[in-house]
DNA sequence: TTGACATGCAAAAGCGTTTCTGCATAAGCT
DNA sequence: AGCTTATGCAGAAACGCTTTTGCATGTCAA
């Protein structure tokens, strides 16, 4: 009982040939649907699983994919440094192992040699620049492309999932209204990945809607140190905000440490959002509200994509949007709510 | 120049048979020294690769390496919540990449069920507790092991790599003492893993060698709340510690919670250390100190060892020990330095 | 009836490695 | 000199699957 059960032994307990299983399992051939769901019926009690490595061979496939992070020359930091992307590819290499591939995780700085050197069946690209390389190299090589995030530059031929950062801002800029606050900051990274160039937007035209003056910071770099010089430069500027959203949860802590330096009580005196949730944000003093994505969602849909479009499968729609979902927390709550509460309420 | 070039390329570059070079290759077979170099430097020049699914399809492997985490009923977390696991995972599966394996991360909760559908060639078990079921499930199938932490229970003959948790806690200890602490607490959670014991050990042993009342919270979860509960019992109890060590980075960002709840300033009144170096550690206010781990190079050594092992290749040592330094910041250090300062020298 | 064509399936040829077996030739012994 | 053993290498099978090709049938129109 306990033997290895291959594409035989399914053949042999089907009593028919291992090209009827192989077309039976892989909806190719002409087979009636009959034999079909007999032979799945076999292997499912069987509990045939296929060689991975057979199949690959087999199908002239590497069974690598690969994912990159895009890069603006100065605006580099470590893939790990943030829970999303941590979190984006822990769900994007179960997603892609369930089907027979693995994930190689492209380390940013040299994103470029590490394709050529594994040549990836397909590749994910997160937060794609215009004009960045890895994508030209990609392209170049005919090698499929799904990015999280849209590229700018982009054509409606491009696959990608995205988060909804137009109803994410808004929802976030609601919610600070409706606490309450009046002038309302926005604290973003420059760059052209697409999010940021959305909730640029997004705010802007919130604000034009609401009849707010918009009061942007761009933050110098993308982790604490960057959200606390735009925030000192906001704060100390002429009539300061009295709420800030950032658009990255590091920012976010460095608003939150330049509040404490000019002794600006949050959530009393200034509101403080982040988009992106992280366990950072969390255990921030005060806890952060924060938009919450689906990294989860994002990195299973994209490599379930990538997958179809590698093993010529027709993939309907190419794009994706996934909702996201404002988590109110102290920074941004009336009262000064107790820590026992949120500790008790943690467990 | 474009072709695809695999075994029988070099074959024919090197003017011998593809036999020969896969034995130059892999080190088999009976072959002088002068015919190996040979056909190694011809597969260099013509930058040759071997196919990996081919290779483990003939090898009889599944190219797939496991990783667990080791859990004990009420100790529940999420892999990616700490950042220690999140950077061990990375240069793990970067390490396995380069080796033509991958890596699974078994999702903790069911984690023998993971095991069970990809049946790996070895498995990396992490903070290994004893009676673990993975553990039990692997031994049972046979399946190379390699743990990073002490299985305690364990024998000689097991292969493991650890933090050198005995040298690292007298290390913070240490620093404590030098900066004046002399009520040293440890706040250290519940748990078999190796690096608790040892923690706890080395915190006994040094405090006896200096003749050091001891004073231990145990922590009744591993996240702030339980560094949180851990610390208020210490602050409120008689004689309360002016120094606390916590066995892990997010517990001790609930110790100083717990020191902001009861109105102790850090580190005025409490220096407060943790194990493990983290985002959030630095990002806390104050800045924790913290035992600084490698775990880049323990993941790197377990894949490493383990591919060994799995393709038989004599391994020794069998236990592998990695050095931790301490990492000095404002928790614990004298005056409150100032936080502009910090963030400059983060640049 | 008889060819033309569709249908249902099997045989067999790969895919790129590893490894077992075997065959020369060279070297060492009596 | 003749026999054994060691050495250097090549041939070919095997790994488990996909896919191309081809062979029987059965169906339909002429």
């Amino acid at each position: 009982m306990g033997a290895k059960i291959g594409i035989k032994e399914v053949a042999a307990a089907a009593g028919v040939s291992i090209t009827t299983v192989s077309h039976a399992l892989n909806d190719k051939g002409r087979l009636p649907d009959g034999t079909r769901d007999r032979v799945r019926e076999v292997a499912e009690r069987l509990g045939y699983r296929p060689n991975v490595n057979a199949r690959n061979l087999a199908g002239g496939r590497s069974g690598l994919l690969a994912l990159a992070v895009s890069q603006v020359e100065d605006l580099a930091f470590q893939l790990g440094d943030f829970d999303y992307f941590a979190s984006l590819i822990r769900y994007a290499t179960t997603a892609a192992l369930d089907r027979g591939y693995a994930l190689a995780i492209a380390p940013a700085a040299e994103a470029e040699g590490t394709l050529h050197k594994i040549s990836p069946d397909g590749a994910i690209v997160v937060d794609p620049v215009p004009g960045d390389s890895s994508l030209a190299y990609l392209r170049q090589r005919g090698i499929p492309i799904v990015t999280t995030g849209r590229v700018l530059d982009g054509s409606d031929e491009d696959y990608w999932v995205d988060n909804d950062h137009v109803a994410g801002v808004r929802g976030v800029l609601d919610h600070l209204a409706a606490v309450g606050a009046k002038r309302i900051a926005l604290v973003a990274p420059r760059s052209f990945a697409s999010y940021v160039v959305d909730v640029r937007a997004g705010y802007s035209g919130w604000c034009a809607e609401h009849g707010i003056e918009e009061r942007v910071a761009t933050a110098p770099t993308v982790t604490e140190d960057g959200g606390f010089e735009a925030a000192i430069s906001l704060l100390d500027g002429p009539d300061p905000p009295d709420a800030i959203y950032a658009a990255l949860d590091r920012l976010a802590i460095g608003v939150l440490l330049a509040a404490n330096a000019r002794n600006v009580d949050v959530p009393g005196r200034l509101r403080v959002a982040a988009c992106t949730d992280s366990v950072a944000a969390q255990a921030a003093r005060p806890p952060l509200t924060t938009l919450g994505l689906n990294p989860e969602r994002i990195g299973r849909e994209a490599i379930g994509m990538l997958i179809d479009i590698v093993e010529g499968v027709e993939v309907e729609p190419r794009h994706r949007i996934v909702p996201t979902r404002v988590i109110e927390r102290e920074s941004t709550l009336g009262g000064a709510a107790q820590e026992r509460a949120r500790l008790d309420s943690n467990r």
